[in-house]
DNA sequence: TCAACTCGTTGACATAGGTTAAGAGATTTC
DNA sequence: GAAATCTCTTAACCTATGTCAACGAGTTGA
């Protein structure tokens, strides 16, 4: 695949949901910049301005905050066609809460706070798109806050595997840990107790 | 006050983030129905469509999730000059998983979707507000979320009486509790190891 | 190819918070 | 103003998860 197929992962995407002509489509393809990352690498983190917002096309990646014990909390793995970044560091500028950091080598497409700002002058009509994306990641996250706190680790753990089958194939077991809000020893010993 | 002086609540409010005209501000106020509650009453819950969106100008009111063994979980606690409402549901028509319910008489400012869409197609600025409203209810989310998952209950509960002095003397403990994510007896023997 | 890490597992023990039950004040309701 | 209901507290016991320490199997790197 070329740049020009990586774009069109994305305007297709966009395509799919809004209905734009074939000129908005090569506005919004010059906008973004293609870049890939290699595994281990971080994209942005925590204590530093956010200024990208990503579009994943291939790979996958983790989302995450390091409290002040120094332990490490997953918010988000992200795969392809989702949007990952710092809403709240991208769009004020203030140092992000979060760490993005790449798991397995990932293509992705780029933005940053001031062409994101041009791109909406010239096809306003994203700014429904970006409306329409921030309200699921907020739907998304309030369900994940219940469930956390109404469900223990186990049902947690079984809801993860059972809405991301392969999940544990693409990230390692401690991560889901960190994931689900638990330790991996008790990761460990609680599968252990649900195979009987 | 008059229900003209509670809609000069909600223009001040827009006024003081986006500088509108007095055009634009009776528009908005015409849009908005001003309505009170009394404590306890609901003003939309789980199971239904919520076709309401709340700005609230007088009261104290609690959105909360009954999850499927019952237990209540309070997301959050809203005062005077917070929106309200479910924004999934208001938005896509689908059931909510949310209760607003009335903790003290309130008054609040109310909208429909289909009215929403006409005021945001007569002050498109609106939508830019709106949009930093979810905003701010992700990122205020995704605090609580990571604060939720990597602390303890006694750190969050002193977080909480920090962040909003006050709040004991408007909002019962056993749901104080309830927010924290723990049970009214725990809050309690809590409070007692506290005064050590 | 050897050394150093990383990852998952196990076990023993510690602790926060859940569960159940009871009782004492407040507050509401009729 | 008596009865019913709600709210908070306390206590005893239970359970899920944390903590610490050790071990073996892979994996990575010089």
């Amino acid at each position: 695949m070329n740049e020009a197929d990586y774009k069109k992962v994305l305007t297709d995407y966009i395509d799919k949901r809004l209905n734009i002509s074939e000129e908005e489509k090569e506005i919004i393809a010059s906008s973004y910049t293609l870049k890939s990352f290699q595994k281990k690498e971080h994209i942005f983190s925590q204590g530093k301005p956010c200024s990208i917002e990503t579009f994943v096309v291939k790979g996958t990646l983790r989302l995450y905050h390091v409290d002040n014990k120094g332990q490490e909390h997953v918010l988000l793995f992200a795969f392809p066609e989702w949007w990952v970044g710092d809403m709240a560091s991208f769009n004020t500028g203030e140092p992000s809460s979060l760490n993005l950091q790449v798991l397995e080598e990932t293509i992705a497409l780029v933005i940053d706070p001031t062409e994101k700002e041009v791109l909406l002058k010239k096809v306003p009509k994203l700014e429904r798109l970006f409306r329409l994306m921030i309200q699921k990641n907020l739907s998304v996250l309030q369900k994940r806050f219940l469930l956390t706190i109404s469900a223990n680790a186990s049902y947690r753990y079984l809801e993860l595997i059972e809405r991301s089958p392969g999940i544990e194939q693409l990230v390692p077991q401690h991560q889901i840990a960190s994931y689900l809000g638990i330790h991996p020893e008790s990761l460990s010993r609680m599968k252990k107790q649900l195979l009987k």
